[in-house]
DNA sequence: GGACGCGATTTTGCATACAATCCGCTCAAA
DNA sequence: TTTGAGCGGATTGTATGCAAAATCGCGTCC
């Protein structure tokens, strides 16, 4: 059974995300308490176990606030995921076990029946399991933590990611390359394309939120969350 | 000025690290509490703190106690920290400044008159920032954080890394390589270069602490931790 | 009219108190 | 002798209270 503390951080996080609590909004401890129904103890320690994943801002005596991601940092964050996640290929490439590499290739055949039925919101889910897969693939957790800790990081910001049109459908080619690569155990191609895949997918990002992020990305104090809500 | 929690998570990070809480002891609040003079509620915090730091180990409601590293969990350790810091090094081959190609290279001139001087304490140092330069080139904070992070955690097992007869100067000469490579620009050739490099500081790490450690090596439930030390 | 300084209020940080859970012990029964 | 249940102590989780720091509003001075 999770503690309280815990339970409330999730709690948080997913308001977080779900934009109740917007960006840039002050996250005061009585008003949590009173709104979660707690003493301002669990949540204190909520809010502490949510400053290390960069959701929240916390700066000392001054209280925390939502974190607000701007432009530079969600760019940032697209390339450091991208080179871990190429690195994740690359070693997957070299250390799957043979069983690992079935399974990634049943995984990627059913997500192309999912691509042929334009199921999107399926295939969003799907696309979690494979790139998990590719982490686990890695056979190091400490890869795997990083990994997963990234993309949960970045996942308010994919949210409409297959809603570009086609872009299902370029993904699972992408996804094809790098697959391909994988199971011939060539390192440096599976690298190179999921890297490739991971930048169409940044770009797919800002194509989605053409007109406001465009324009966005010039401005520095302008954060990056907004542009997805607009 | 710091918080009293913040100032207690890296009292103790140092008591952890310099061996004063045995790895798998149990770090009871209101023993900390009186050690430190205060009471439980800010050593609850620092140990919150410390927690996401991978030095000690959180389960609800049966206390914290300090994380034992088992060799496998090093090995991982190791190898995704020569994988990040191969791929700083590429990043930064690729978008180094000039000005931070010309401090760099310094850097690594200052670092062969410490190897000639046979200057191994300063070695060490500077050993640091010369990774850490190379981390900044990559322009990433993410990724700078994640190296600065894992780092740190590895600290404790690199203690003795410069002691191994004839590391400096084998250090010196693959850094050698790596600065060879970013200075040209050759984003592959740092990458592997820099791999190499860090895999040769596991293996005077693991020369280092030579006949225990290799044994451990074997023994699942070993910790590595206790191989520093003998 | 604007900027600076000062006091009141709000909010965080820390201490203490209480409740719930876990761990180890004893003791009894198979 | 071993195993299991039950009980008591110890430890963690949560609530509340208090003090210090920060923020905000107001008045004053330039």
């Amino acid at each position: 059974m999770p503690t309280r503390a815990e339970h409330l951080a999730s709690e948080i996080a997913d308001a977080i995300l779900a934009g109740t609590f917007a960006p840039g909004a002050r996250l005061d401890e009585q008003g949590l308490a009173d709104r979660y129904g707690v003493s301002r103890t669990p949540v204190r320690e909520a809010l502490r176990l949510l400053g290390t994943t960069g959701l929240i801002d916390i700066r000392p005596r001054r209280g925390v606030t939502v974190a607000e991601v701007t432009c530079e940092q969600l760019d940032e964050m697209f390339v450091a995921m991208g080179e871990i996640e190429a690195t994740c290929a690359r070693l997957s490439a070299i250390g799957m076990t043979p069983i690992e590499r079935r399974r990634l290739e049943a995984l990627h055949e059913r997500m192309g029946d999912l691509v042929r039925a334009q199921n999107e919101v399926d295939y969003a889910e799907a696309n979690v399991t494979f790139h998990s897969t590719i982490y686990a693939g890695t056979h190091n957790s400490v890869l795997v933590e990083i990994a997963t800790n990234l993309r949960r990081r970045l996942q308010p910001f994919r949210r409409a990611q297959f809603r570009a049109p086609g872009r299902i459908a370029s993904s699972h080619t992408e996804h094809e390359s790098v697959v391909s690569a994988i199971l011939r155990g060539h390192a440096a191609e599976a690298h190179t394309a999921m890297l490739r895949h991971v930048n169409l997918v940044e770009d797919a990002f800002g194509q989605v939120n053409a007109g406001s992020a465009a324009k966005a990305k010039g401005r520095a104090a302008k954060q990056a969350g907004s542009a997805r809500r607009e």
